[in-house]
DNA sequence: GGTCAGGTTGACCCTATAGTCAAGTTTACC
DNA sequence: GGTAAACTTGACTATAGGGTCAACCTGACC
């Protein structure tokens, strides 16, 4: 039997076949690294419910390959979502976490957010959490909630942000436009940063 | 052979074997009746690409009997979209006109436009033109276009509206909205109201 | 250079959906 | 109540995608 990749990697690791503990053969290793990039840019370009079959072609090898490697989509996912985009989640995070401001903190993290959306059509499943059996999925999107829910209530504390406005709402609104994104046609750099202004101006106080 | 719908409707018959000029049996007209209703509810409650075998079964016939009376999927929606959305949206469009007060205008129809949505996510597929053979589709969707371009141009002339918010703005952030409803968790009515007031209230002037 | 565990894959099966048609059933009318 | 046109349908084909596996390859090591 071959080896699988299994649910057990720790947060961070997101490769296949690591967790068995065993080395790849030299060809296996080669289809492993060919398997990722394809995915990757796969991914990227229609989003994680590309066909497997697709991606397989993309890489030179067979669909049956990437069961054997991956486990299936949300092993695939799992080996590449840090590279799609967890680093700048995260990085969007931190980022916002350094802003002193807390007004400009929120208006760093969403525009940071909607700037991610627009290169990555793929962070939509991220939070709508299409594969809600990929644990590093949940763990991103927990993650994301957590800070939202700061910074709306850091916002209401310092009275930048206006009281009725929740991080729900934010999430909605990130949603709507991941999904108008992916489904839509894609609108211009100009038009896309103007609506980002308008979303901001709407959060100030009344 | 059997009577076929063809695209020959004139708009606002929407009723199908209709331009045949044939009468139908009495068994057949129940059918179609069935059918059409099986088609509105479906539609309402899952979107315009239900399964014509879910609603073949829901009305107690056979998917055959469907693409005889109808021609397929195309000319099923023709067949009901009036009753779907089509005719709230005019009379959104009338009301909307009937408003003297520029502003007032303008948010009345988006107002009126998003609750259509909220309630009727098919409301998504016209705005996104998901069937775009559909000839009373593609017809609302213009004149919901020409709706939105005239109520920016008279709200930018009147002063009642930010400058740089276009038509396409509006269109993009009904799309979002839409998608948002039928992808994402609907919001409750009071959430969604909240939203809907955080747009209005980032379209006036700055 | 032989062996075999590790690795690969073509050829499956399964599900869901669109779409078609020959054969059978039903209605309308005489 | 017979018949022909209208109507219906079960059974079919085709496409797309997920997922599996027996049989076959090949690299690593002796």
């Amino acid at each position: 039997m071959s080896p699988r990749a299994r649910a057990t990697n720790s947060p961070g690791s997101g490769n296949a076949d690591r967790a068995t503990g065993t080395s790849l053969r030299a060809d296996a290793a080669r289809n492993v690294a060919q398997i990722r990039a394809a995915a990757l840019s796969a991914f990227r370009g229609r989003g994680l419910s590309t066909p497997l079959e697709e991606i397989a072609a993309a890489a030179g090898v067979s669909k049956a390959t990437i069961y054997n490697h991956f486990g299936g989509r949300q092993g695939l996912i799992d080996a590449v979502i840090e590279d799609l985009v967890a680093t700048e989640m995260y990085a969007a995070m931190d980022k916002a976490r350094r802003v002193e401001d807390p007004w400009e903190r929120i208006a760093t993290y969403i525009t940071d957010r909607r700037e991610l959306q627009y290169r990555e059509p793929a962070a939509i499943d991220v939070l709508l959490m299409t594969y809600p059996d990929s644990e590093q999925l949940v763990a991103l999107a927990k993650a994301a909630t957590d800070m939202s829910n700061s910074l709306v209530q850091q916002g209401h504390n310092a009275g930048v942000l206006r009281q009725d406005f929740t991080a729900a709402d934010l999430y909605y609104t990130d949603v709507a436009n991941g999904l108008a994104l992916r489904e839509g046609p894609k609108p211009s750099r100009e038009d896309y940063d103007r609506r980002t202004r308008f979303f901001l101006d709407s959060l100030r106080p009344r």
